[in-house]
Order: C-alpha cells, then structure tokens, then sequence
DNA sequence: CAGTAAAATGACTGCTCAGTCATTTTGTTG
DNA sequence: CAACAAAATGACTGAGCAGTCATTTTACTG
C-alpha cells in the first residue's frame, strides 16, 4: 500500500540499491571494471550474487550507476557552491576548493570518475553519452563565471571552453597528487596555489 | 656468428618485438588492457598467439614493454628539446610543445599512457616502480628550469614540485581536448594557449 | 500461525581467454 | 639437397567469471 508515493517495494529497492551502490564503488575503486567480479560487489555489499542482479541487470549496469551517482552528487555540490552571486573570482576559487574537497572526502570514487571522465571516455564499453555530457557540464558552470568575469573587466579575454577545461585538469591534478599522497600540503594550501596561478594566468 | 655485437637471434628478436609492440600498442589502445586478448595482439602483428610468448613471458609484459617503449621515447624527445641553454621561457614552452605534438603523433599510445601515469598507477596491476620514476622524471626536468628561472629572477618564487606538475597537467588537459575532438585550434594556437596561462600565472 | 508472496540464495552453465606444447614450417650449413 | 636446428603455429587445457534459475528463507496477511 503507497504511502507518500511510494510502495514498500521501492522502499527497500531504494535501500539496497544505495547499500550495493557504495560496495560497488569501494570494489570498482580498488580493482577497475574488468578485474573486479560481481561476486567481490555482492560480498562487500553482504549479499550474495544472485541479489545484485535483482536490482541492476549487468555488471555494466551497476558500474554505470555508481560512476552517474557520484558526478550527480558532485556537480551538485558544485551548482550549489557557484550558484551564489557572488564575484567571478570567489566563484573560481569556490569551484576549485568543492571538488578538491569532494574528491578528499571520496577518495576511492577517484579512481572510477578518472578512469573514466578523465582519460577520454572510452575504455570498458563506449560510455553512455549522457556521462560526457555531465561532466562537460561542470566546465559550462565554470565558463559563465569566466564569461561574466570578462564582461566585468575582471579576466581578460581568454578562450573560455579551453580555460575552464584548463582549470578543471589544474584541479584533477592537484587531486591525484594528494591522493597518491604526493602532495604533503593542507588541503587549503593546494586550493590557493591553484587559485593563485589560474587567477594571474587569466585576471585582466 | 656474432657482427657487431649482435648474433642474428638478436637481430630477429629486436625486428620481432619491434613488429609485436607497435601491434600491442595499438590493440591495448584500442581495447584497454583487460578486454584485449593476445590473439588480438598477435594478429595485429601477422603472427600466431603462441609467437608472442616467445618474445614476451606473459600479456602484462607485453603491456609494460609497450607502455616502457612510449615513456622512453618521449623522455628522450623531452630532454633532447630541452637540453638546448635556452632561456627558461623557452624552455617551458618547448616542454609543452614536445609533449603535445608527440601525443599527436601517437595518437594511439595516449590511451595506455593516460590509463596508468594519469590516473594513479594502480589499476590492472601495480606497475612496477620504475615507471612512477619515468613519470616524475618528465615533472623534475620542468622543475629543474623553473628553479632556473627563479634564480633569474624570471619567475616568482612558486612551489616548483608543485608547479611542474600542474604544467604537465595543463599540457594532459590539452591532449585529451585535442584527442577527442573536443579543441577545434591548431596545435600552434593550443601551445600558446597553455604557454600564456602558464607564463603568466608563474612569471615575476 | 497457516498460507502465500516477495526476496534472497548459491550451485550451475556456458563462454572467454591466458598460457602450453606437440607438430609443422622455415632457414642454415656442409 | 640432406640433415639438422631454430622459429612459428594453433589446437588444447584449465581457470575464472557473468549471468541464470530452481530452491530456500523471510516477511506479510487474514
């Protein structure tokens, strides 16, 4: 009987699909797509293998999930860091610091989105199309505060698209030093050393 | 009977390994490690599958062999450009140049290298140490100039470890763009746009 | 608490593929 | 060109694993 629109059935989908969605990306994170089996998801999730085809129909399937979930819940995060109107150059550095941040308090969800979203889209099977366009929607957000910066005669003029993409790989780099643990520095400092040199790279 | 070093055996092994990386090059490029097979690889090359294990002792030699021969190579493109005493200015841009181009032409070894050195070293299996160290030797020539160019006054005082790595994740960023089709600009034009960023961003 | 339905289980199947090795082909040498 | 050796071949084996489904367990209901 539905209460509040949803059905017990959906109640419980919903648990179990968050449950296997988090083994799912601690197993994908720590062996890749191919060398990780179902039966490692099953397992972590605590469930045995035959329930994960209950909820997801292909190994494929949930590996989609898991990667869709965390770019949703980052560019999330980063809408609701940049929706503030504030200057073009708080927005930047907000930008920078929420995802270094995301990725600091998701570290193995790391290595599926960079698998992935960073190294061109295309290895395990041809990704969904939708995924290329999440993640170029993140360098838009950042390509309307450049623009607006511009017109504000705070940034020069500079290709947008080339530097939002530029600073989102400034931003990528910066997370695999500190999670390969090369980067000793505090979080903070990171931040600001990438603020820093995108800033006088493009400020007017 | 040995000329100049070389017993015939030697000389069909080097055309042989040659002939099978530059086929498991682009097969793993193609596929990724996992979901290619050494059949593939041996017929890329003209070969039979047991062919390969006679050169190589198993498919992830292969793989580390192909992904060894590509550093190499551009290391050495890499220091040969930058030997040159050239002012650090140039030298800087000469590092992304170099780097930009060899990905240009070897448009089907950025899927290999970008899958391990970019994203953290550690998916199909742990790669042995020395190729972290091919990496950063890439980051310490840049450091090196930077240093330089401090010294010189040239460039302000910046976290140099730091620094050269963010170029090289710029010069990333850009090869992927260029890869996917995603930058429609001449390489020229890309060059100058990372050079400019940089250059302003790092100068005194 | 019996009867029923929903959910979970894990043994099983079929397929893919890395790596092996007995056999065949190619090349060398006197 | 015979006798031998080096190189190449590809059919075969064993392991691993995605996905299925008959059976069991759990939860709900009257």
């Amino acid at each position: 009987m539905p209460v509040l629109g949803k059905t017990r059935k959906d109640v419980i989908r919903e648990f179990r699909t968050a449950e296997l969605l988090e083994a799912a990306r601690k197993v994908f994170a720590k062996r890749g797509f191919h060398a990780a089996t179902v039966e490692d998801i099953a397992a972590a999730a605590g469930v045995a293998k035959g329930t994960v085809y209950l909820y997801y129909r292909s190994k494929q399937e949930v590996y989609w999930a898991a990667l869709e979930h965390g770019i949703t819940e980052l560019l999330d995060e980063i809408r609701a860091t940049m929706a503030a109107d504030a200057a073009p150059e708080d927005k930047i550095r907000a930008f920078i610091a929420v995802k270094i941040r995301y990725f600091e308090r998701n570290r193995d969800f790391f290595r599926i989105y960079f698998s992935e979203v960073g190294s061109g889209f295309k290895h395990p099977v041809q990704l969904p199309r939708r995924f290329e366009a999440m993640y170029l929607q993140q360098a838009r957000l950042l390509e309307a505060t450049l623009q607006q910066g511009i017109r504000r005669k705070q940034i020069r003029e500079v290709r947008t698209d080339t530097a939002a993409l530029a600073i989102s790989d400034l931003v990528r780099g910066i997370i695999v030093q500190r999670l390969l643990g090369w980067s000793k520095k505090d979080v903070e400092s990171d931040i600001s050393f990438v603020f820093d040199l995108v800033w006088r790279g493009i400020s007017a």
